[in-house]
DNA sequence: ACTTTATGTATCGCATAGCGACATATTGCT
DNA sequence: AGCAATATGTCGCTATGCGATACATAAAGT
């Protein structure tokens, strides 16, 4: 990533997207993020955990521990029903938002 | 604009858009950016001018004040040689950007 | 045996940038 | 005189990405 400021707000969508398809635990969605993306998004951990617990605190998303024999303690968190709302909206706005920037910008449907 | 931090990051590439096609003042490239965004984009003052200010101070654009009878001063910028290069290099990386989060938001062509 | 890499969660403190509120000044309309 | 639009400018707050660091376990390389 070039910008760093230019991910702030596009966080949010990117996590509770990953989410809506199967619950995923922190270091998973940071993963996927980098490989979706084909290296041009990352999200370090600095940024992600913070931003998980933010998500729960408002209830969009609910996180529960898994543990196994042989591996490490994961946090799997899963969509709420409040989260699948806030998504739905924060797609339009996405949208919205990067319409308006392609027709000023004088960029092609992006 | 719902979210405020989704716009960080993006001002740069809409005010030097702007500037390509014609030097512009301030209050000018504020009204521009409401008006042709449908509302959906609104940048105030208290962003704007500093933005141009780091945006002279880096030498992408230029300024100059212009005084007219009947007029209140105005100060028009207009995209620098080096600025031109940094606007095709952050087309580039928005198209790149906006790609990406389509992609991993489920979202079509944008 | 030792080191590196990958997995997994966690936090401190810094840097950046948008903006509400406020300030100042000129012009035109009522 | 009063108000809106035009035009530039600044203080201080806030949000968020992340470098650096920390801790713990397991697999792979040398």
């Amino acid at each position: 990533m070039l910008d760093r400021e230019l991910k702030k707000g596009s966080a949010e969508l990117l996590i509770l997207s990953l989410l809506e398809a199967q619950p995923r635990h922190g270091y998973d969605l940071s993963k996927l993020i980098e490989a979706r993306s084909g290296g041009v998004l990352t999200f370090r951990v600095a940024s992600l955990y913070p931003l998980l617990y933010r998500l729960e605190k408002r209830g969009w998303i609910q996180g529960r521990w898994i543990e196994k024999a042989g591996l490490r303690r994961r946090r799997y968190y899963k969509l709420t029903s409040v989260g699948a709302n806030v998504l739905a909206s924060q797609r339009d706005t996405w949208k919205e938002f990067a319409q308006a920037i392609s027709r000023i910008a004088g960029l092609e449907s992006v």
